[in-house]
This record gives structure tokens, sequence and C-alpha cells, in this order.
DNA sequence: ATGTCTTTGTGAACGCGTGCACAAAGATGG
DNA sequence: CCATCTTTGTGCACGCGTTCACAAAGACAT
């Protein structure tokens, strides 16, 4: 090992900002959007206001592409598109599987989104024996058994995890093994995996935590400035009826609160 | 990242970092994780790890909470556990409703995560009559010409919304107007809402767009934009060294296996 | 009580991302 | 062909977030 050399997340690749690169599917997403309408150019401010950011930074993110634009007239829509499509690599076929077809799974399966986009979904995989053979979203569910084979016979590099949370470190790494690069995870849960395969994580408990952070704030300032906040109190579980074996991917059970 | 997030200079934030909020969900996770497993004390750097985070911004998190650890010892779990839910906002109800009952929403109705940390879901709306009255997650499905009163009569603050794209906007308009100020968006929509409102957007399809990227980085970038699939990797990193003083100085590749 | 040892809390440096402001480039009209 | 107008592309400055490195604080042993 050298010493700090290389010694790097796998976050940035080439010279593209890795805040750029997840702001292109949104610029493609406002694009084709135009693109349906057959409009032929777009102003960079115009196409700034469609995806919601600043017209100054969508200038820059785009010199990161190259320089695509024509001045004095503004960006050549199906021209960006293409570009920023093949940019981001969606000119290819990738071939998806999803792994843990519970609630959140059979969702996935059935998002839209995916094969829109360059993406298709090669196979769902589920360690329930009860599953296999149950078509969801028009394809066959297969037993997790067989993720290997199916990984390799697809050519299969990213994967979605949708297990619950104990169940995700072990299919991560069974993936991983047999060649998946690439993770979206939605279990609840810090993976941890090889250095040069790529884990994005898409926490809903998460997101709505932070919702609520700010909405204390907001509600805190405009009521009490008084320290305590707005009744910091009755946390009540009212779980009666949820005593379902909900496999909703989360393993944690309620916090205790001293005082 | 939320979209519609405005960016107002500091003021409000009682100083704690946007960066740092969102990371203290992560904590109490791991930090409940340890509570049930009643680990009395933790270092930063045991809970980094079990975080995926660096010890020194963990450390420097907890300090915009103040001083709840002991040198030489680490942090209370248990005072610690309490200390970041009172922060979110989390020993309080947070009522949620959830507007578009299809696939993701019946997955959101079901998701485990939500109740556990002190957010219930009060109401679940769709605009197809034919769902009204039937029970998802044992929750009965009502309709969206009811949504403003359900938001009312519940105090709802926090609206999710897994509506088709189209439906998106409207029924954030409504739910603002109702009494939403933080909204949590699962449809590939820019929403646009008044000041004060929060928005954080969940984009599958973003997500896989950003591993694709990083995953034709690593399959050697310059793949025919026909579709060849991702065969064998093609190495074309070589022009890539700290030659150029526009792009990134960043030319190494981690050595990964082509699978 | 005193010294040692562990771990926190934080000052400071650094790097990345953002936004301003403007010059360059090209279109458009006379 | 020249003047003017529009819009891009980008140099620069600023602020936020991350990381390092270390002094301060407290526990613990003797």
């Amino acid at each position: 090992m050298a010493t700090g050399r290389t010694h790097r997340p796998a976050t940035r690749s080439r010279g593209i900002p890795e805040a750029t690169v997840a702001r292109l599917p949104l610029y493609l997403r406002a694009l084709t959007a135009l693109s349906e309408r057959s409009v032929p150019t777009v102003s960079s401010e115009e196409l700034a206001a469609a995806a919601g950011v600043n017209s100054a930074k969508l200038r820059k993110d785009f010199s990161y592409l190259g320089s695509y634009g024509t001045r004095g007239v503004g960006y050549d829509v199906e021209y960006l598109v293409y570009q920023i499509s093949r940019e981001l690599g969606l000119t290819q076929d990738w071939p998806v599987v999803i792994v843990g077809i519970g609630n959140l799974g059979a969702a996935l399966a059935n998002y839209g989104g995916f094969a829109s986009r360059g993406f298709r979904v090669a196979a769902l995989i589920d360690a329930d024996p009860a599953m296999a053979g149950k078509p969801v979203a028009g394809i066959p569910v297969q037993h997790s058994d067989d993720l290997e084979k199916i990984i390799q016979d697809n050519g299969v590099s990213i994967g979605v995890i949708a297990t619950p949370a104990g169940a995700a470190q072990p299919v991560c790494d069974r993936l991983v093994a047999a060649g998946v690069t690439s993770i979206l995870n939605f279990a609840p849960t810090v993976l941890s995996v090889p250095e040069g395969v790529d884990v994005r994580k898409v926490d809903l408990s998460i997101e709505l935590q932070i919702l609520a952070f700010h909405e204390q704030r907001k509600a805190g300032e405009e009521a009490h400035p008084d320290g305590t906040g707005p009744a910091a109190v009755t946390r009540e579980e009212s779980g009666d009826s949820a005593e379902s074996a909900d496999q909703g991917p989360d393993g944690d059970v309620p916090a205790v609160m001293p005082a």
C-alpha cells in the first residue's frame, strides 16, 4: 500500500463532479419532456427553471460535458438528450435484479421509470419459496438459491436490495461475489462492500426524519419560543393491529427513552 | 437534496448544518441497535463505524447538539438516543398522509420504519373511487375529495406524494393549501411550493441512473453509443493523468475486476 | 493525590460546490 | 459588412462541509 496516494472512495469519475452527475438525470427528464413537445431548442434559463435549479449551475454542469450549446440561441434539445443519455450510460441496456419481493420490491418491479430509461428488470429474487414462480409485474419470482446463476446468465451488474434489514448484508455479499458492482439499497442498513463497488442508499424513514426536524423547527419558532418545543410528549405506540410480522425492511423497534 | 428547498442564509437553523441533520437519523439507528443490545456507552470510533461515517465527522456533528460525551469514556447510548430523538422531533407524534395508493403507496403504507420512528400513517388517500374503503395495511383508503378535511381533522403537517407524475403538483397544491408544510415526493416531478414549505424528493429512477453512470465508467467508458451491451472491459482510461489543468487531477480508477 | 491513558471537542486548513458577473461567440437585422 | 443583441461558457470569490491534529477533560490505577 502506498501512503494515502490512491485512497479514494471511488466517487469522482473523470472530471465530472459528483454533484453534477446527480443532476444530469434531472436535466434529462426536463429535456425529454421538451422533446416530446417537439421543442427544438431551449435556453439555459428555461431549462434550469424546468429542472428546478440555477441557470448558472446548469451551464457549468453542461460545461463539464463539453460545449453543446450555441451562444445566442441555447441548446439543441434532441442533441442534448442524446449527449446526457450517453454520458449517463443510458444508451445501453442495463439488466437489473431486484432482491426481496415484498411490498417495496413489487412496487419497484412495477415502477415504469426503469424501463423508460434503459433499465430492464432481468429478474426478481426472493428467499421465500412460496413466492417462487409467482408472477410480479409480469415476471416470475425466482428463488434466491439461483441468485448467482441469474446474475451471471444475464450479465447483471446492478442490483437492487429491497429485503428486510437483516438480510441485506448477506444478499449484498452474494450479489457482489456474483459480479454485481453497483447496488441500490433500500434496506435500512449500512452495507459494507469491497473497493470498487458502488452503493447508493434510499431510506424512506430517514427522509421523513429530516422533514420532521425542519417541521419541528418551523412549529417551534412561530409558536413557542420557549425552549421545550411544542408538547414534547405523547409518544404513543398504538401498534395494536400492526402486530403483523411486517417484514418492512426495518429491523428496529421503538427507542426507549429515559426521562 | 430537497428540490424546492429555498436556501435561506441560515438564521433559523439554530446552528445545525443541514448535512449534520441528514446524518442524525443514521446515528440514531446505530444507537438504537446498540441500545437493544444493552450496550451502555459507545466511543465515537465505534459508533462512526456502525453508522458508516468518519469518527471526526461524528464528533463534530454531536458537538452541534451539545457536549453529550464523556472524555475518556465515550457517549451514553440511552442518553444520546434521547437527545437525537428530541432534536429530530421524534419525541412527538407525527401524523402523515400518503396520497396515491398504487404499488409504491401501498409499500409505503406497509413500511415498518415509519411507525417505529414516531410517524403514524393517519390516512391513505387515492383519487380512484374504486379504491375507497379498501383497506391497505389495515387502513381504509379514502377518496381524495376529502383530502382537505382529512388533513385538518388529523392535524397533518407532513404529506407523502406517491402519485403519478401528472397528479403530483395538483395534489401538492391541495396539501399545502390544507396546511401541510413538509412534503416527501416520490413522483418524478419538480414540485413548486410556496416559501416555508419543505420538499424532499426521492426518485428511484435517478438513483439508478447515477449508478449507471459509475457503472459505465467502471466498465470502460468508450463504449459505442449503439448499445453493444456491457461486454468485456475495454480499458481506455489512459490519457487521464494529471495533465490537463481543467479536468480533475483524479486519474485513478479502482482496480475493478470486470466480473 | 498524582500520573497516565483514553477519548472528546474543536481550531484550522483544505477542497468542493455554488453563484456572480462578464467577456467571448454567434445570431440577427440593417 | 457592421452593429447590436442574445446567450453561452467560465474565472473568481465565497461559504459550507470534511478532515486533520491536538489540547483539554475526565477516568482509572497506584
